[in-house]
DNA sequence: TAAATTTGTTAGAATAATCTAACATTATAC
DNA sequence: GTATAATGTTAGATTATTCTAACAAATTTA
């Protein structure tokens, strides 16, 4: 038989797809239970969907062992990805909305089944590489670079960086960062760190002054620009 | 018992709603097989769905009778509708799409829950009031402008007429009308009238003259513009 | 290592959306 | 006005996605 229709995968199974993407990531490793939780759904769901996911060719998985998602699968979930990213960037670059508004928006978009309308937006923006948020845009092919920012808690004062992406992307965190003025982009100098709960204080914008605890340093990740008094 | 959830509509729902709003406002009436066969379902399917949709109170349904949306069901399709041409509109004029390009990725856009992602379209459009194929764009409130243009056949040779809308907004025949340079606003003079066939000599863009065919006749929407020899 | 905790699996059930086959009602044609 | 055709309904089944309850395996703690 020539003509055997491969299904497309359902949305249900394309945000599995992209939180397995998501895990490996970060973790290297991903459990049941870590995607249940990361999907809001219960172990039995996303044991089951895992079973589906196999059968279809895109994840590895046996009894009691981690999940590994395939280079099908790997691939399909970066192309998601791409179009969730981009759909953030166009959001923000061409209809003007903030950056802490538009993964809800994007989180639905992306499951959209339509290469042109999002090769457009691509066009449009001029093929940008990364999000609103600094995270990588997947190229066409799902090849995704690693851009390895260093976490601004591992700074010393004296240092100064640039503020590149973000490891937490939450509209709670980008309201903080709104409210402190801190943008992707921004200059950042820092001018001393508190050695008691590794705060660090900070100059940027020329003018403002700002103590950054360590729960958000480490959510910052930055390019080191200059260096002052550095071993290196 | 004050916070009971009410659930939003599903996709597929939406899509029986559309269905309903857009064969009521053709036909008048709408029987179980039409809605299946434009739905492209079973006829049990269809009328398993109305059921459905009976108990969510967007429609009134009695065993043999035509189906009949409540005025809740009209604005909740309506708001689709919206949904779906402001898309429509925003793919075309924001985006560069043809007009034949944008009903397919209009069909899966409609459908995203994120009223602020319309409003800024309709925004950046400057609140534009039909679609690419001159269908009317429901507002915020679901109500609908009746536009009531004529139709091409029904104008007399001598009239100048201006191609307002179209009655059928199938790629087919917008690749048509496409090749025959026919855009919304075109301004067309009936140069005459065949008895036998009803096909009418145009001519348009000041140099073209066309023949166009009764079947072409009757899906061309036109404001009549000034009337040459006319009863009027 | 034994106990406790966490993690994972199976079984069984529910809802949504769909189908086919069989039957029923309504409309149309002769 | 009956026969035929068209339309509509019911029953029963399937697939997808989800749940809870009960049990099993693996890991951590003491
Ligand atoms: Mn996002
Ligand atoms: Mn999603
Ligand atoms: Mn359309
Ligand atoms: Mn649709």
């Amino acid at each position: 038989m020539i003509n055997q229709i491969v299904q497309m995968a359902s949305t249900t199974e394309e945000n599995y797809l992209k939180a397995l993407f998501n895990l490996a990531n970060e973790k290297g490793e991903v459990n049941i239970s870590e995607l249940a939780h990361q999907l809001e759904v219960s172990m039995p769901t996303a044991n089951s969907m895992v079973k589906t996911l196999q059968k279809s060719g895109s994840c590895i998985y046996e009894k009691y062992k981690p999940v590994v998602l395939t280079p099908k699968g790997k691939k399909e979930a970066a192309l998601i990805v791409r179009k969730h990213r981009l759909t953030e960037m166009f959001l923000v670059t061409k209809m003007g909305f903030g950056w802490e508004e538009v993964h809800e928006i994007a989180e639905q978009v992306e499951h959209i089944h339509a290469s042109k309308f999002f090769e457009r937006m691509d066009e449009m923006m001029g093929y940008p590489t990364v999000d609103p948020h600094g995270s990588p845009i997947p190229d066409k092919q799902g090849r995704i670079q690693d851009l390895q920012f260093k976490s601004l808690s591992e700074a010393k004062p004296g240092q100064e960086v640039i503020l590149a992406a973000l490891s937490d992307s939450s509209t709670e965190f980008l309201e903080y960062l709104n409210s402190r003025k801190l943008t992707l982009g921004t200059e950042l100098k820092i001018i001393s760190k508190e050695a008691f709960d590794q705060s660090i204080v900070v100059n940027y914008l020329d003018s403002e002054k700002e103590t950054l605890s360590q729960k958000v340093c480490e959510k910052l990740l930055v390019k080191i620009y200059e260096s002052k008094n550095s071993s290196q």
